[in-house]
DNA sequence: CGGTATCCCATTTGATACTG
DNA sequence: CAGTATCAAATGGGATACCG
């Protein structure tokens, strides 16, 4: 396969990848989280090349994740606002700040230098993974992923014998 | 800032982007989240190079998101597989797979392929993002990020009253 | 301020073939 | 099976300059 053909593929997370999966765009991102909207205030502080910048840009509001305003009251200022479909983005970025804080700040340096505070009851905490039905922590080992289409998933024995009929 | 710097950037979440953020890495972890672990099995499944493959599990392993195992008792079978570390990174999968699953599938086409189970519950069901203090759902708009190393957020006044005094 | 236009260089990719 | 080796081609990056 080649990585043009990645969001064609029968797979959500390579669809994902193939609209965010750019080295800059999370950065990006990252920065609209963060309340900017400009484009040299993005450029910035992330530290991308302009013309770089532009595209993903580009690309961002054709994948209807920002969206361009020009608020053409003054300087012809222009605006990239997240669209629900980018703000739905939010635990994409917060499951890589939260696991870049825990596995990426070796003991000799300062730590995260960002804080996460829940505005409705003012925990300073990460969000966490949970079960949506019963509301326990879920992590790689508490999930099971199953085909949605099967009629029921095959047993051991007979993805066997259906590999030795393929031969 | 060239792309090469951006693990050592004071942010979590550009740091985790420089281990993480390569086209192919994700692809890799999920294959390994779905209980692959042999090298032709990668290859097959993600339709990567395979020197390609070769380079990215090599990193990985070097990451510490993957463990290699030589199985030496048979015909010098290697396995990789996730380490801590690497199956922490299940919530950044889950939430690809999440958004994916809610925006990149068009009404024609028949729908995400793949249906999450939690095993502790029982219920079919994506996982989700919540305060850990409360339990109530988290979106962009429920929380606040501030500097951890900062006396206390700057309020408006006097933000206002810096950026003046900077010109 | 919000971009384009250029131009060049570095890196990544991918196909294919080969090996122990 | 699990890679390496090779090499050509494509893409992406970055610096810089320019524009309305």
């Amino acid at each position: 396969m080649r990585w043009r053909s990645v969001g064609e593929v029968n797979c959500s997370v390579a669809r994902t990848l193939a609209v965010i999966g750019e080295r800059w765009t999370m950065l990006i991102l990252r920065e609209a989280f963060m309340g900017r909207r400009r484009f040299d205030d993005f450029q910035r502080n992330i530290g991308i090349a302009r013309n770089i910048l532009a595209t993903r840009l580009r690309a961002l509001v054709k994948d209807g994740i920002l969206e361009r305003f020009r608020a053409d009251d003054e300087h012809a200022r222009v605006e990239y606002r997240l669209t629900k479909k980018g703000m739905d983005l939010y635990p994409v970025m917060v499951a890589m700040l939260k696991w870049g804080d825990a596995w990426l700040w070796p003991a000799g340096e300062k730590g995260p230098p960002l804080q996460l505070v829940h505005r409705g009851c003012g925990a300073k905490a990460m969000p966490a993974l949970v079960c949506p039905n019963c509301g326990d922590p879920v992590g790689a080992r508490d999930m099971l992923a199953v085909a949605r289409h099967a009629a029921r998933p095959a047993r051991r024995s007979e993805r066997l014998a259906r590999g030795k009929a393929a031969r």
